[in-house]
DNA sequence: TGTACATCAGTGAACGCGCGTTCACTGATGTAC
DNA sequence: TGTACATCAGTGAACGCGCGTTCACTGATGTAC
């Protein structure tokens, strides 16, 4: 016998899923009709109110649903440890593997980082921003980069989240099943990161400050024009 | 005197920004809907059909006209020239001025990149990439990074426009007139872009394939577990 | 354990409203002679 | 240049429909004694 609890939780749960169905069919959340997500979840339509306000609060919701799903790949990856010699690839293959895995929850990420309401996209970046904190606390533990500031260590994490979540679209767009475009992704995406750490392991305050005393010296002595 | 055909290209001029307001005030493009756009542009709503199928037809015509911003962008880039040793902060200042500028038509392009139509999203994709592709050309054309094959240099490029369009989302929801945050972001970027062309220096084919037999050889050699 | 009552997740009907789309129209601009 | 006709951007009214939200309700689960 289930409790009422519970049946409140399932009813809850198959809502949010309903609109996350829609959004995988490729509709934008915020086109999405109340009326819709609860004849997609199999309920009538005033029931959706025992469980949220409207659907900007059930927005939030599976924004957390997101966040927890970050927090599970984090943990993973680090149960399952990198080596250290391919840490890069293992790292955006574990990634694009749970892109694949999970594909509404990331399509619903990706459409509300630029397009939900201001506080969806708010709630959004917090997450992808914890998950750069997270990356760049791991990086410190490890003793890999201890030659950058605090401050380039954000800038570098947040450079590097980024990256790896621009090319999440792309693969949410692929026709299903074509391996060797996600293989050709997966590799690009590999390389950036890469390209990335490869800067970073040149990146130090001397060379910075000197580009910068450059930068404000010498503007406007050499001139390239193009064409 | 005014003709006729001129008339009707106000009216469609006054229908796309219109949309574009109402992007800019905070709507999703995709939850908009023709009878607003049409109030909003005092018209009537059928008087739309004389310019666009639908708000999908209008979208594609917006997409252009991002398109024709960004090549405008370019041009003025080129004209003005860079200087040599600011060359990256130029560029982005540059940039975040046109997206200060033009805050409607870049809040759209964030927005269908991500959640537009699947043409839409192809669209938005393709500009981006033709600005991409002029970046390479040009370094080429510079004789910067000589020593990067052709593959890396696009997948460069990709990277470059990914990072600095990563940013405009942000710069976008800031609250007006707080100039010290935009210089915040302005500073990260540049970093952000530096740091690229730094590991970019470094970059080659060498050292690649290197990196690429250890991935292989050594994998679970050296391992890694945090905590 | 059994009974009487309270709670509350989900129902079904109803509302007024804005939606996309159609239709026959108007009246200014453009064209042919 | 003047007249008669064609074109067509924009109008105003109407349509059926799905929308969000309200209301009084039902009936299963939970609780008090």
């Amino acid at each position: 016998m289930v409790s009422q609890v519970d049946r409140k939780l399932i009813t809850r749960k198959s809502l949010m899923d309903s609109a996350l169905a829609l959004v995988a069919e490729g509709n934008h959340y915020s086109s999405l009709s109340l009326r819709e997500v609860a004849k997609r979840a199999g309920v009538a339509p005033n029931a959706f109110y025992r469980h949220f306000k409207d659907l900007d609060e059930m927005g939030l919701a599976l924004a957390d649903e997101f966040g927890l799903l970050l927090r599970l790949i984090m943990r993973q990856a680090r149960l399952q440890g990198l080596a250290a010699d391919s840490m890069i690839s293992d790292s955006v293959n574990f990634y694009v593997e749970y892109v694949q895995k999970e594909p509404a929850l990331f399509r619903f990420m990706a459409q509300s980082i630029t397009g939900g309401s201001p506080a969806m996209r708010e709630a959004m970046r917090n997450e992808l921003g914890h998950f750069a904190n997270e990356m760049v606390t791991d990086l410190n533990r490890l003793g890999i980069l201890p030659h950058i500031s605090v401050t380039d260590m954000n800038m570098l994490g947040h450079l590097a989240i980024q990256t790896v979540f621009g090319n999440t679209t792309e693969i949410l767009d692929l026709p299903e099943s074509s391996d060797n475009m996600i293989e050709a992704i997966r590799e690009r995406c590999t390389k950036q990161v890469r390209l990335i750490f490869l800067g970073a392991s040149d990146w130090n305050v001397q060379s910075e400050k000197q580009q910068k005393l450059e930068d404000k010296a010498s503007r406007k002595k050499k001139m390239f024009k193009i064409k």
